[in-house]
DNA sequence: GGAACTGATACTATATTAATATCAGTTAAA
DNA sequence: TTTAACTGATATTAATATAGTATCAGTTCC
């Protein structure tokens, strides 16, 4: 079972190269060789980016685009929500044998936790905590201004 | 995203028919029937839970198959592992910029523990527990013996 | 005007999942 | 002893999701 797509893999990435040059226009191409994302995808992705409103774009030369939100309040759950839709456990199992009694199936019900653990799980995790962690293994740390 | 696939769904319920008829040799045919699950496809998975020794056969007229372990201890996550593979939350993400440093790497730590999780909660659901609750749920509950 | 960009969209390729089809061999029982 | 009800094994197709490519129009900066 795989969680994560590489089209949510190749976002988060890219959040992350644009959250470190926040206030700054980034092209797809910058980000495409930084990240090593396959430019034509990328492009596409960045384009849903831009409908989920976590970026923005400038068109033409020294165009590209730009973070637009708090790093910190992009998290992975909203990305793979956005890419891959809700966290699903099954649409509804065993249809033909509970269903007609929803309301009360155990079953459902344990199933409910799983997706809200998860759920708040990759809730925690942001753009915005990853770069920090990124920027600590990585020994680029910028003094606090 | 969706976590069981059609497959795992359906042999969990196969699984579920067979657990309720302990002892006895059921057809495809009747569990196809009684599940609405394709038939040639619920051959396949049939032959799959014989080689994880869930279940075992019986060729020829009045043949089928049997449940041939506890159902208790019988886990979904057995189930999801056998026919989707190990849950796994990413090859490994950020491979370029992180994974240098894979023992430190703390989104990792993240990930590792959402997948516990809902391991740790797939396993604690067993076929034995959903027969358990359907059956307080259908009122068909047997006086213990 | 031309190079460096994005917007929009159409297309192809690959992988995974789901479903069917076929035929040989086994067993029970009429 | 034949036949209907079964599984074993395997091949094939269909449907869907994911991944990646291509093209062209329009914008902006120099
Ligand atoms: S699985 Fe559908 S209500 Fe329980
Ligand atoms: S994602 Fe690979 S080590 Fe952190």
């Amino acid at each position: 079972m795989k969680v994560l797509t590489k089209k949510t893999d190749y976002a988060i990435r890219a959040l992350l190269t644009l959250a470190a040059s926040r206030g700054r226009y980034v092209s797809a191409k910058t980000i495409s060789e930084e990240q090593d994302i396959p430019y034509q995808f990328l492009r596409g992705l960045l384009q849903e980016l831009i409908r989920l409103e976590l970026i923005v774009s400038k068109e033409g030369a020294q165009g590209g685009v730009m973070i637009s939100r708090d790093p910190d309040e992009i998290s992975v759950k909203q990305l793979i929500e956005g890419f891959q839709g809700k966290v699903q456990v099954s649409e509804c199992m065993f249809r033909k044998q509970i269903c007609a009694n929803r309301a009360n199936c155990v079953l459902r019900h344990e199933i409910m936790r799983i997706e809200q653990v998860v759920n708040a799980e990759f809730d925690k995790i942001t753009i915005g905590s990853l770069l920090r962690n990124l920027e600590v293994i990585q020994g680029h740390v910028q003094p606090a201004v």
